[in-house]
DNA sequence: ACAGAATGCAAACAAATGTTCCATGTTTTC
DNA sequence: GAAAACATGGAACATTTGTTTGCATTCTGT
């Protein structure tokens, strides 16, 4: 695989670079921590890099070196589901969260804090963040964020989302819950798709 | 809360820039975009986010705008747990992934794959990424990563992990399955604690 | 041993970029 | 309304940084 010479050890100290400061080194950060001793050298070690497609550099900007694949998306955390209207104003932020694009992929991603156990069939856990993606409609066996326009329920649920003889069913994965047929079928807003899941343990 | 003057403005440039491309935006490259006609207006704005603590900057390198607390830390996915041995041999790396330090502190973390249901009733489930903090003990209750020297079983495997008697148990938190109480008790080795997970859904 | 490629170095150059100083207009305060 | 504080701009300056060029050294295959 990948041969551990001098040109990795370029590749590993500007990721750990990026890692430790937010921002990429120069060439001649590399040098320094390299014990290289001329900066064509590095200049050099850095095109490599970028033609055997370990990394992206913009031409003539200062500090472009950025590790290929390493890219994250971010989402703000919106605020807990199933408890108020959290989702449509943008003051409840409550700060941004970077994800590995590998595994969250999307446009228009935010998250929620999962409050209650009605998807706990489903693997979400009370205290979860889930990761959503913004969208107005839902195939059949998707993870929604549905809210009600009539203010029958308190703000939005996570449910799993069906369509029933022409009717929307919100699905609980809880055995001890009901489904949720909403009356007012025109009422309901579904606000995004459930893609994903964060959780960490105390 | 926050005032959506210009300041902020500049503010949501520097992060939207650094998402986009993966380094922070130079001086021009804010006045450029938000139509700021000098450098010093530019400069000045930088210098009160920091002051404000929305940023951190290191004075006189070009490019060196970070976002505060956007931090990253970046884990290896190693392999899949509970097949093969998948932990030591640094070959077995699958890439790095960016995880929101917010939610997963710590040193030294790796990512697994998680093969088997054998910790679906603590809501870990076959696919899912868990995150593990490298270390060789663990209290009473964990949830960690285990290995036999000896070969008795295959590989690493995901348990609770308690010390009932003096004596090291394995549960697995399924119902259908029996806790493990090693017979060579020496040749079980902590690889680490795992500390969050990371779902995505098809 | 030899040519040629690859590697590394030193030095210089050019461009990008951070920083400073001062002037001008605008708002706030008393 | 005057004075002070603030916001913005123009221009220059200083530093950082990417990039190029040419030369020495080492490696490689014949």
């Amino acid at each position: 695989m990948i041969k551990h010479d001098k040109l990795m050890e370029v590749f590993e100290y500007i990721r750990r670079y990026n890692d430790d400061n937010g921002f990429p080194p120069s060439v001649r950060d590399i040098c320094a921590a390299l014990n290289i001793k001329s900066t064509a050298t590095a200049y050099d070690y850095i095109n490599r890099l970028r033609d055997q497609g370990y990394l992206d550099k913009s031409s003539k900007k200062n500090r472009s070196v950025v590790v290929r694949g390493s890219s994250v998306v971010r989402a703000p955390l919106l605020g807990v589901v199933n408890a108020g209207q959290p989702i449509l104003a943008v003051e409840n932020n409550e700060g941004y969260y970077s994800l590995p694009e590998a595994e969250f992929k999307g446009d228009d991603l935010f998250l929620l804090r999962v409050h209650g156990e009605s998807m706990i069939d489903a693997g979400i856990y009370d205290g979860d963040k889930i990761i959503v993606k913004r969208q107005e409609n839902a195939e059949n066996g998707e993870i929604v964020i549905a809210m009600f326009d009539d203010g029958t329920m308190d703000g939005a649920t996570v449910k799993r989302f069906y369509k029933r003889d022409g009717k929307i069913v919100l699905h609980p994965e809880n055995s001890t819950m009901e489904d949720i047929i909403p009356e007012n079928q025109e009422s309901v807003r579904i606000l995004g798709k459930v893609i994903g899941l964060m959780r960490s343990f105390r």
